[in-house]
Formats: C-alpha cells, structure tokens, sequence
DNA sequence: TGGGTCATGTAACCTGTTACATGATTAG
DNA sequence: CTAATCATGTAACAGGTTACATGACCCA
C-alpha cells in the first residue's frame, strides 16, 4: 500500500506522465522503493479510478502523445492521511534475503557464499557513490526542488541511504572476518 | 522466492509440523523476513506438489492431528541451488515505508512525523533487547543447534539485526535532530 | 467459564515480477 | 544505420496480506 502513496507524493511536485514519474521515482525513491514501469502504469490507473488523480491526454506532433496526470484534492487528502496516520510498526517489514542466505549457510558452498559477500560489499559501495551523485545534484538544485524545508527531507532520504549502506558493509566485513577465522579452525 | 527455501532450510534441523515452522520461523527468521502462518501453510502445499517435501499424518488421541514434513533430496538440492545460485544484485530489494514517509514529510503533519520517529527509534529499541534473548538462548544451546559451525552463522545473523537496528536508531536520532533544528529557524 | 495452546486451513484480495508488444523521432 | 529516448501499456504469474473458520484440551 505504499506505491500508491508514494506517486501521489511525486505528484505534489506538479503534473506528470506515467513515463516521468518512472524516471523521478528512478531519481529519487529507487533507494528505498522499487518500481517496474507496468506497475506503475497499473497503479496510475487504479487510483485514477479511486479519483485520486485526474489525467488528460495530450496529443504531440513530434513525440508519441502522453496522458499527464494530475493530483486530486482526495488524492492529496489521501496522502496526509497515510502520511499522519501510518504506524511505525507497520512500517517494520522486513525481507532481507541476503540474511536468510547467511542464515543457511552451513547448507551451501563456502566459497560462493564469500563470493557473494564480496559482491553484496561492491554493491553497496557503488550504492554510497550513487548517493554522492544525488546528493550534488541537491546542491546545485538540479532536482526540482521548491523550498529549503523540503530539500531537508530530501537529504534525511539520503542519510538513511548512507548509513544502511554503510552498515550493509559493516556486516559484509564482520562476516567476511568470522568466515576465514572458521577455516583457519578447521 | 525465499519463503520457501526458508522452509527447506528450517526442515534440515528436521521434520516439522506447519505449526512447528511457524514457532521456529518467530524465533530465528523473523528478525529478517516476516510470514503469516497462512503462507506457511499454502508454501508447504506448493512445495509438496514440487516433490521438495514429503508428508506423513500423525493421529494424536490428546491433541489434534497433524501433517508432518520432511524434506526430500529434490528439496535439499533444490535448497543448494538456490543458496549457491543467487546473486547479491537480486538481493538487494529495498522497500523502506518509514523512509519514504520521511521523504514526503514536508506534506504531513511535523509533529505526527517526529512521533513516529519516536515510536520507529524505540521498536528499534526493542528489537535490539530481543536479540539480546536470542543470543543468551545460543549461548545456553537452547536452541537446536546441532554443530559450532552452523551455530556461527546464527552469529552472524544475529549481527545483522544488531547493526541495523542501531543504524535505525542512529537515522532517527539525526532525523530528530534535523527537525528540531529546522522548528528553531523558522 | 474464559483464555491460551495445539493444529489445520480457505477465500478473496492486493502487490510485485517477468516477459512481451508497439512505434515514432532524434542524435551520433 | 543504429542506438537511445519518448511513450504507452497487457497478460500471466508469483508472492504477500487480511479475514475468517473450526475444534479439542488444559489451566486458573
């Protein structure tokens, strides 16, 4: 129930297109939400119906016509409400695989599991060095960002990218560490 | 396409009731992935018609009967596969509500935002002293933990619970922060 | 007599993923 | 000429959530 919320949101930015919306998101809630393209087209179209969202079509000469959408008043009083009104314990859904693999892993094979490690390491740190790109961008107000009280969340969003991609690594070293002791061991 | 090599994995410490699973799953993998027993029970179905598990009734005179599950050398290998065969890249699922509540906080109410940072910092809290439970339990050989090595790897699961809740702890200590700053400027 | 544990699920619905399909314009 | 960008989606399937349903036994 959050994708909805989470276009709504983008939407209080100004009108957009299915296809703009993909690439804010992309910009943007890609590092703590991700999204297909079909689903956000589905979901445009089922809170389009809830009234939500009002859309109309625009018919170009030189590019494919587009259906730009724009934020209702019960959309926008639908997003305060699950802005205001959402716990933090439903917040706390947790699917971590890479645990759940760390879990098992006396199961599989060590050495692909310290493989793995490395990468989900590599990752992360590709994952801090995308963030430094963002948060540049901020500086210099290439993002469409209005006011300064707005740009402040933008970079509480960041934060919590570095410091969980951060801990990522933390935990990929410790465990890295704890795997050679085990083979010096045995 | 994890909840049910989950399962697998659960079912190498031995046969197990759905029941049963759902009690292990509440004291091991869900400080890393939630399921409802529903789920449980339908993935077990599944998994019976893929040949990864096998079935035996029990009758019981005291208690109700119940569905014992076994897991089948297509299921063991079919746990390694998926164990050995996954790349970190697919693991990296990010779906974070409580940061995408934050990135949208200029819409809501501020007060109501840094109640539930509260509340999200002491769940946190919480969750940090039911590690702690967990690891005594370890250490005493409560649990059924059959070999030191794979005892290291509920170590090393155990970490990660510890480093990312005291990472969520510190994102909302600086959070607050930011928005207390931000009340005395304007 | 009421709540907790044991033990099983079904049905409807919502959300997310994968694969596919189309087709024009524009820059190198 | 070819790749990227603009722009829209559908269909099938997989995975997760919520609500409901049943029923016995045991302990206070």
């Amino acid at each position: 129930m959050s994708l909805k919320h989470g276009i709504l949101g983008l939407l209080t930015y100004g009108p957009m297109t299915g296809y703009e919306l993909m690439k804010v998101f992309n910009k943007s809630l890609k590092f703590f939400w991700s999204a297909q393209t079909s689903q956000i087209y589905r979901e445009l179209d089922t809170i389009e119906k809830k009234g939500w969202v009002t859309s109309e079509h625009i018919i170009q000469k030189d590019k494919p016509n587009k259906k730009v959408f724009t934020i209702s008043n019960e959309g926008k009083s639908e997003l305060v409400n699950w802005l205001n009104g959402h716990s933090a314990k439903k917040m706390m859904n947790l699917r971590d695989s890479m645990t759940m693999r760390i879990f098992f892993g006396s199961i599989g094979d060590m050495k692909v599991l310290k493989g793995e490690l490395m990468e989900y390491r590599c990752i992360n740190e590709h994952f801090l060095e995308s963030l430094k790109n963002v948060e540049e961008g901020l500086d210099k107000s290439e993002q469409s960002i209005r006011e300064s009280s707005e740009k402040l969340y933008w970079i509480m969003g960041i934060k919590r990218g570095y410091i969980t991609a951060k801990a990522n690594i933390e935990w990929a070293d410790e465990c890295l560490e704890l795997l050679n002791k085990m083979k010096g061991e045995q």
